[in-house]
DNA sequence: TTCCGGGTCA
DNA sequence: TGACCCGGAA
């Protein structure tokens, strides 16, 4: 971006928070709102895998990838999942030892087996092309209303509302300057009021950029959220020790409870508690006292 | 060391 | 309503 285009922006920028302070929400603010998403999506876009395509199967691994992954994290695994696992059937037909090597490094796990089941869903019963709607999606397994939309829209380019992170913290940003406690539902008439309607694809791809960089600028607003929460810490979790037994379990074939609570340095109790809940939810199985992959 | 994302389930 | 999933970046 260059210096002309920052001051554009900074010009645009300012130009909206008067209007909005004068009037909120009003013909003129959505207009200049729209004017400066889309000024800075046409400066500073980004070109990324899945928007070089509308293949909805395509959008559906993006986007549940992206529910919990940082975007450069994405990148590579969703090239790397979608030459696995090309189409909808190749992926209902494989199971987690298939699966979860490849999904490795991407984090919660459950999404890649729920994205598994939703691809079998998809095959049987919708003869394998992902439904245009958000309310069936919705039904599968690891896909929320917010994913359901963001499906529809990257997908079939309908103006659909939801709320997401990036989203969030332009709304609350803009139009929530120095409110706290903001609940979703408030957020979502701005959402709605505010959809450019021309290209609701192009509209909520400008949206992700502006809301990344956003975060970039300033402290994040998205703190002011009625549904902002702390996470407990990772380090000595159970969902840290998830993670090491079944990447220690994709090196090896089967493991007994007792060799993987030496090889992780934890009590047998414990190790037993989280492998009978990994064996529970469809990532392992047990047999004769030893564990190993689900197939 | 601290940070965080949407869905699910109790 | 809030605890729980993962892992790498800052």
């Amino acid at each position: 971006m260059n210096g002309t285009l920052d001051q554009d922006q900074a010009l645009a920028e300012r130009e909206l928070l008067l209007s909005i302070e004068r009037d909120g929400l009003s013909p003129e603010s959505i207009s200049l709102f729209q004017d400066l998403i889309l000024l800075f999506y046409r400066s500073s876009g980004r070109d990324l895998p899945w928007r070089r395509t509308t293949d909805p199967y395509h959008i559906l691994v993006s986007e549940i990838m992206l529910q919990q992954t940082q975007v450069d994290r994405v990148i590579p695994k969703y090239d790397e999942f979608l030459g696995a696992f090309p189409t909808i059937d190749a992926l209902a037909d494989a199971g987690p030892s298939q699966i979860l090597p490849v999904w490795k490094g991407l984090g919660y796990n459950r999404r890649a087996l729920s994205l598994q089941k939703t691809a079998m869903t998809i095959r049987d019963e919708y003869s394998s092309n992902v439904p245009a709607d958000p309310g069936i999606l919705a039904t599968f397994p690891g896909i929320g209303d917010a994913t359901a939309a963001a499906i529809c829209a990257y997908a079939f380019n309908m103006p659909v509302v939801y709320v997401e992170t990036n989203i969030r913290r332009i709304i609350l940003h803009y139009f929530f300057r120095h409110m706290d406690g903001v609940k979703d539902v408030d957020i979502i008439p701005y959402i709605s009021a505010t959809l450019y309607t021309g290209s609701p694809r192009d509209w909520y791809n400008a949206l992700m950029d502006y809301g990344s960089h956003l975060k970039l600028r300033l402290a994040d607003p998205n703190r002011r959220s009625a549904h902002y929460s702390r996470q407990s810490r990772f380090a000595g979790s159970d969902r840290e020790m998830r993670g090491k037994i079944l990447s220690h379990l994709m090196n090896q074939e089967e493991i007994t409870a007792d060799a993987m609570a030496s090889f992780i340095g934890s009590d047998r109790r414990r190790v037993q508690k989280i492998c009978a809940d990994l064996c529970r939810e469809g990532f392992l199985r047990e047999e004769g006292g030893s564990y190993s992959i689900e197939k």
